[in-house]
DNA sequence: GAATTCTTTTCATCACGATTCAATAAATCG
DNA sequence: CGATTTATTGAATCGTGATGAAAAGAATTC
């Protein structure tokens, strides 16, 4: 008897415009026109979905937090049960793949905005201590079977761990001249090296 | 014969204002008016300084970083010569005081910036190195007088623990209820722990 | 105090983004 | 097809910020 809603679909690739475009302008930046251009329609279809835009914002910088903590907890339960191949995965999981990694600079924008939206600040705190329970349970796994001996509690290594990733996040996306993916990774795991005191070497997981 | 000209006063009292008007709106949202109401003028006036008002962000953002780098350095020069209380003054100095450090702030903001200006980028990439240097030489030194064993090249170590700083510092911005500015402190100086093979207490420096 | 140069404000203008609303297009069912 | 509900557009409006020009204000020298 009439045209059926579809609204969620279009929200969702609302969101989804949105997050490219604060990736690509900045929070502040990210203006309703390029959301709309960004997603084919123009700024009136936009507020149609989103009457408020800073809820559409807001929702844009969650689900581009989510996902990325979802993606790393799928990658994890896809690996065999093998604390060093799951501490390695991690490493490798947190890092941006280069300067351009969307995912990754969307996280960097919102790291700058905490100190004023208290509302991000909850988010990413949020987000960095999921990421640490993720790590302490690799940790932990791995020093209950022997094989690791860790040097400090769980806790700490992991929030060092996770630290890390967070900020050579931000030294690849501006571009380091040699810290790229490959060579932050290697930090992190030198890092862990040490702190594990294990090999870390892919084979030597047993 | 006539008014004299007293401008750079008046242009460095400008980029502070800059500066905490970015600390306090972020990079994007820091528009001339806020620059101008926190310096006490109007925004006209400030456009006779800076006729390009991108000039003055840029210019209050580099001063911000040098700034920063500047003050880690004095510290340093002003210290003992001790490897240990030096590496722990390092790691307390490159630490915001609290949520409200306008310094440190200025210098989150920065971060996501990164991405979309190469300026900054390039600015950035460069206080972290010039950070990682100041690591660096200390760690060197203490590994030649035999006080530190360092477990890794001094690069990798030095990287390390500026990227902890770093990422701490995003931490402490926002607000994290357990990691403020002591409980980073320890963090950074657990890890400093393993990779120098030294207690680093205070006192047991030699 | 008058002349001169530097500083600041006031005011007008311009561009841009957000927001609203009426009109139009699209999809579905009977 | 045509009624009905949903989706999208386009023009109009409003506020905000950047910018420029002219006028007023301030400090110095003679």
């Amino acid at each position: 008897m009439a045209r059926p809603k579809r609204q969620e679909e279009r929200r969702s690739q609302l969101v989804a415009a949105a997050q490219r475009a604060i990736a690509a302008h900045g929070p502040d930046g990210a203006r309703l026109n390029r959301v709309a251009e960004e997603a084919g329609l123009t700024s009136s279809a936009v507020l149609y979905y989103y009457p408020d835009i800073d809820e559409l914002m807001f929702e844009a910088n969650r689900a581009g937090m989510e996902r990325f903590y979802e993606a790393r907890v799928r990658m994890l339960e896809q690996l065999p049960d093998d604390p060093v191949a799951r501490l390695l995965a991690l490493a490798k999981s947190g890092l941006p793949s280069g300067p351009g990694d969307t995912e990754v600079r969307l996280l960097c924008e919102l790291g700058g905005s905490a100190g004023r939206n208290p509302l991000m600040a909850s988010l990413l705190t949020t987000l960095y201590d999921r990421q640490v329970g993720m790590y302490q349970v690799v940790l932990e796994q791995g020093a209950a079977r022997g094989i690791f001996a860790l040097a400090q509690p769980s806790l700490v290594i992991a929030r060092n761990l996770v630290a890390l990733e967070d900020a050579y996040g931000y030294r690849i996306i501006a571009g380091h001249p040699t810290i790229d993916h490959d060579g932050a990774y290697e930090l992190i795991v030198a890092s862990a090296r040490l702190a594990t005191g294990h090999d870390l070497t892919p084979s030597a997981s047993s």
